[in-house]
DNA sequence: TGATCATTTCGCTAAATTACGAAATGAAAT
DNA sequence: ATTTCATTTCGTAATTTAGCGAAATGATCA
């Protein structure tokens, strides 16, 4: 059951300033190999750049410090110290498993299926659609 | 740009006692056709069911009822009555259409790339990776 | 070393969220 | 019509969360 790190996932998403700066990232192409002006491959945006695009601040604020820290503790983004900026991005992976949960939640395969109808807790014996079940649930 | 609505379903799954409703909605076969011993198709569990398979209550609570109207509000799932009682099943092509923003966000595709730099709203001039922007972001 | 810059931590306030029990509503059964 | 059952609404308490400014920390630069 994946779902303990899922729904720390869908709770950061959940904040719009969060899915904002997620998106963010995500245009700045986070996390996949993007060449810089100087040839390199470009690491990211700084918490700094992250905040003026989400706020308009000039300088990083504490609030957005904040949220880029819940969304790395979520796992959806990496946070790396460089000099003294610490330089954001996505976390591409975690995003794609997250989506193949929702998918099993939807097609009601694999993941969130019950390999047996009491493996529901607490109540146990799903009132499941086959009727074959011997104590009701409720 | 289709975030307004992902935000709120994030938010629906971002509680726990959520997350597990649409789990076992999930587990139901809810949104798909499936027979019931009667040999018509079962419409999905009772809110008092989903309620017992939940916490064990033997009757509905009111904090149940709350979620279940949380997750309809996010579009997530339908209720419907019949009788005296309210059938949920689960929305399934909602969790698609989430699981394809999250796959977009993966990706930096389509739906989430800024068609222009400029787009970015407030800060304006996204600190794009190409290096094209006129005005730096901060 | 001292100054400066980027970020984080701290203390606080306001608002939102979860949860619960009691009372109210809606629909069917007697 | 009254009772019964399933669910919702209401009022409220406890907890969490978002946001802000000031002070503290970490790292580079002069």
């Amino acid at each position: 059951m994946n779902g303990e790190m899922n729904h720390k996932a869908y709770k950061a998403l959940g904040d719009p300033t969060r899915l904002r700066i997620v998106q963010f990232l995500s245009q700045m192409c986070c996390g996949r190999a993007v060449m810089n002006e100087s040839g390199g491959v470009y690491p990211g945006p700084t918490a700094s750049e992250v905040c003026c695009q989400i706020t308009g601040a000039e300088k990083i604020t504490s609030t957005i410090s904040h949220h880029l820290h819940e969304l790395e503790a979520a796992g959806l983004i990496a946070i790396e110290r460089r000099g003294k900026q610490m330089i954001c991005s996505l976390r591409s992976q975690a995003f794609e498993e997250v989506a193949l949960n929702l998918q099993s939640i939807a097609r009601g395969d694999g993941t969130n299926a019950c390999a047996e109808a009491s493996d529901c807790e607490p109540g146990g014996d799903c009132c499941t659609p086959t009727g074959e079940v011997e104590q009701a649930c409720c």
